[in-house]
RNA sequence: GUGAGCGUAGCUCAGCUGGUAGAGCGCCAGACUGUGGAUCUGGAUGUCGCGGGUUCAAAUCCCGUCGCUCACCCCA
């Protein structure tokens, strides 16, 4: 290494690097196939967004928007900002294309990096990547329950297997400042006999206080009111509406009346999914309804619900249980012995890359001992030799790895002994990894 | 922002109360002139994170600094 000064990733952020990538794009990928099977379609919106759009939205006291939003003024001193989260944008985006005008429901999901600028710490870094998805336009309780369901079957696709669907109702606009109202007054009766936490949270976010991870305070704790006793009764008919749904459907939950989330534009359905294989930082998932958002952004009242998955997380959790393989593989590998075989080997090579084969070659001059070895190393399924008797006979040696197994192929007709052996999809779909 | 732990070979790490660096894995070569994954033999690679101090002598002790990790806060 040369003697300047190295330059590194920035804190909390890091590179993602091919073994592991695989893993990402395959849990991508099944994201992807089960959203297309619930009909949501795709938004990509900026990175960048106005400061002001999270502010409006997230909540201007939240601590994300307080101190760990990276902002910036651009050079013509407008306020930027890397967006913390996405649900606002998709949210602009909805009003800004007036997508409410297609009738019916907008269904969206997207993936790609947030921001925030905490200190990192297992499974919560400053560069993140969630994926979710987003449905505007209804608050019918039957898009909740469709949205819980086509989360839990994803978890089921990727093997996820430990998880707990925590669901609550954390009330609109009418019920929860009341329900808040009595919190306050049960948290005073309380005071001094909760750690040094609550007593904080009791005066800035009493509804915090709910979920503090306190042992000595949880026998305090539950016999705080439940904001289940205080919905109004539309919000009630709503969750209830929800339960029955989720059970006809057979998606199982937990009530949690102490789920709170963070934001300031949840309304009513709140929900949260736990991973007892992560660390601290146990929420795979986190979502539920915001129904005045698209108002408080300038735009027409439409209600919307949606979740936002924390990729890393997620991934964490996927390799914890290790049931899903990265989807890659070196179909081919294709040893030359002598200069006069390289011209076949590169012909055969971009035949076979052509019908969509993963393959390897040497790109020197090389013992056939150590091309060999080369295959075995990248995983690959067949190996195929090209030496001076090949050349003279037009049959090539292809060799199946696994079972050590040798066959003459003539040069022509490798490509139909590879699909007869490995199978007919596009190419090779090893599950090779740990 | 707060606290704790850790920085030694590409990776995982050992190195006790100071005597100028090791293992396993990996990599390369050979045993085996065109047959891998096994075994054996040999080989290469380190500013011991950085700076300063103590000492005849520092990877080891002290101080500082940077970095990483985990936890708190909060969240995905």
């Amino acid at each position: 290494m040369p003697e300047a000064t190295k330059i590194r990733a920035v804190k909390g952020t890091r590179d993602l690097l091919p073994p592991a990538t695989g893993l990402w794009q395959r849990v991508e990928d099944e994201a992807r196939r089960v959203f297309a099977a619930y009909h949501f379609g795709e938004i990509r919106t900026p990175v960048l967004e106005p400061a002001d759009l999270f502010a409006r939205s997230v909540g201007a006291d939240t601590d994300i928007v307080t101190k760990e939003m990276y902002t910036f003024e651009d050079r013509d001193g407008e306020r930027l900002a890397l967006r913390p989260e996405a649900t606002a944008s998709v949210v602009r985006a909805y009003i800004e294309h007036g997508l409410f005008n297609q009738g019916r429901v907008n269904k969206l999901y997207y993936i790609g990096p947030m921001f925030r600028r905490e200190r990192p710490q297992k499974g919560r870094y400053r560069q993140f990547y969630q994926i979710g998805a987003e449905v505007l336009g209804s608050e019918a309780p039957s898009i909740d329950a469709e949205l819980l369901e086509m989360l839990v079957l994803l978890l089921d696709r990727l093997g996820l297997r430990g998880c707990r669907l925590l669901l609550n109702s954390v009330g609109d606009s009418h019920c929860r400042p009341e329900y808040v109202k009595v919190l306050r007054r049960a948290l005073e009766n309380m005071q001094g006999r909760l750690c040094a936490d609550c007593q904080r949270r009791a005066a800035t976010n009493p509804l915090r206080v709910l979920d503090c991870k306190v042992e000595a305070d949880q026998p305090l704790i539950a016999k705080l009111p439940s904001i289940l006793d205080h919905l109004c009764p539309e919000c009630r008919a709503h969750f209830e509406r929800l339960q029955a749904e989720l059970g006809q459907r057979g998606v199982k939950y937990e009530l949690a009346p102490r789920l709170v989330r963070g934001l300031d534009y949840y309304t009513r359905t709140a929900f949260e999914i736990t991973s007892d294989v992560l660390g601290a930082q146990n929420a795979v998932l986190g979502g539920g309804r915001y129904d005045g958002l698209s108002e408080l952004l300038g735009g027409p009242a439409a209600p919307g619900i949606g979740f936002a998955i924390g990729l890393d997380r997620l991934i964490l959790a996927v390799e914890a249980v290790g049931q899903l393989k990265p989807q890659e593989g070196l179909a081919v590998y294709i040893a030359w012995l002598g200069e006069a075989a390289l011209p076949p080997a590169i012909e055969l090579a971009t035949e076979l890359r052509r019908a969509d084969w993963s393959v390897e070659l040497d790109y020197e001059p090389a013992k056939l001992k150590k091309s060999l070895g080369t295959a075995s190393k990248l995983g690959a399924r067949f190996t195929v030799i090209i030496g001076e008797g090949e050349l003279a006979s037009g049959r090539y040696q292809v060799k199946n790895m696994a079972t050590g197994e040798q066959q003459e192929v003539p040069a022509a007709r490798v490509g139909g002994y590879l699909q007869e052996r490995i199978g007919s999809t596009f190419f090779a779909r090893a599950e090779i990894g740990r």
